[in-house]
DNA sequence: CTCTTGACTGAGG
DNA sequence: GCCTCAGCCAAGA
């Protein structure tokens, strides 16, 4: 597979379509995932080009299980209930069980 | 090439 | 546990 092509963000939405239905994971470890750990601003950043593709961008959150990004989204909380939608439980824009529906790629799909 | 932006994270107080 | 500061890196102009 040669990646050269794709760009730091084509990889992050596709490892943002990984994420399973109910679960959510952080910027970090998506760019964990990627081989750029530092580069956790970048997946959000690349997020912005998210809308319009099946990028499940409200499965993505900060390590803290806050909705960072909300602000993006069309409406004011729509991010909050599409991520209830599933099972998930947030309030005050953050996720409470977290710990519950946190998904690590980098374990998940376990750094073939 | 240089500068700016940014949906983050870890470390220190 | 909360707040603040600085580092980090990739893409766009």
């Amino acid at each position: 597979m040669k990646e050269e092509t794709l760009t730091f963000f084509d990889k992050v939405y596709d490892v943002a379509r990984l994420i399973p239905h109910g679960r959510v994971t952080s910027y970090g470890a998506i760019a964990k995932y990627l081989g750029a750990a530092r580069s956790a601003r970048m997946v959000g950043y690349a997020m912005n080009g998210s809308g319009g593709k099946d990028v499940p961008a409200h499965r993505v959150v900060n390590r803290k299980g806050l909705l960072t990004g909300k602000h993006h989204f069309d409406g004011t909380n729509l991010m909050q209930q599409l991520l209830e939608s599933e099972g998930i439980i947030v309030k005050e824009n953050q996720i409470q069980n977290l710990d519950d529906v946190f998904w690590d790629p980098s374990k998940a799909l376990k750094h073939e």
